[in-house]
DNA sequence: CATTGATACAACCATACGGTTGTATAACTT
DNA sequence: AAGTTATACAACCGTATGGTTGTATCAATG
């Protein structure tokens, strides 16, 4: 029986690399508001049933979608978490780059103290 | 001459494909606050000047830096405006989410027999 | 203008990726 | 128990990716 249950670390290169498919995005997209199964979901792509099989695959492994047996389908569910912590990475970006800003006018700020 | 500048739809799977790689992302960080050429920023990687050039284009082919030419060195910095329009995208699914709860909440206020 | 320094680019290699078809497993239906 | 439906997985194929080395361009300097 499982004792200790643990939380994967963000695997940023799977997410970013799941993300980085149309289809897939289409699927993050649709799994939002749908309760679909991978095959109603794959009779929205021009390609065969395993291979959106595979994209819903790399997107759980991602940690972007969640698979629910639900009698003989499993429904395929967008994992809020997952968006939310890949887009917390480039939050992240843009705070240092905030952060480089104040920098900068604290500077201009401290030069022109000296300068008097 | 250019008369008419077309801005390039955003291409996500570039944007995100360019995500999906450590080095790369290291790179978009530190040149945030920094203004190294493409050699200072090889410097740091445990690769070849060679290929930290090819993620450098990679990075600006995807939108999320831009080269500078200064004297004989090509100073990379990162584009802010990249990075919200990879963000945007994410902020736009957490938005559908939050439209399905408020859909969810109204069906139930609602208390219609919709069965879908 | 020849040399040095910084960047770019081409060719190549191994592995990963996105697609295919075919076969196997799991769960309802009769 | 047999048949049907939904999903999973393996093997394969062509192309893209991440790395290498080598050569070419471009700008500052003696």
């Amino acid at each position: 029986m499982v004792v200790s249950m643990q939380i994967a670390p963000p695997d940023f290169d799977r997410m970013f690399g799941a993300l980085a498919d149309h289809t897939r995005r289409d699927i993050v997209r649709r799994a939002i508001d749908s309760e679909e199964g991978v095959a109603e979901l794959a009779s929205h792509y021009p390609m065969s049933f395993a291979a959106v099989q595979k994209h819903i695959a790399i997107l759980e492994r991602a940690g972007l979608v969640t698979k629910q047996r639900i009698g003989r389908r499993k429904v395929v569910r967008t994992n809020l978490e997952g968006l939310r912590v890949a887009r917390r990475l480039l939050d992240q970006y843009e705070e240092l780059w905030r952060g480089r800003i104040d920098r900068m006018t604290e500077l201009v700020t401290e030069a022109k103290e000296a300068d008097r």
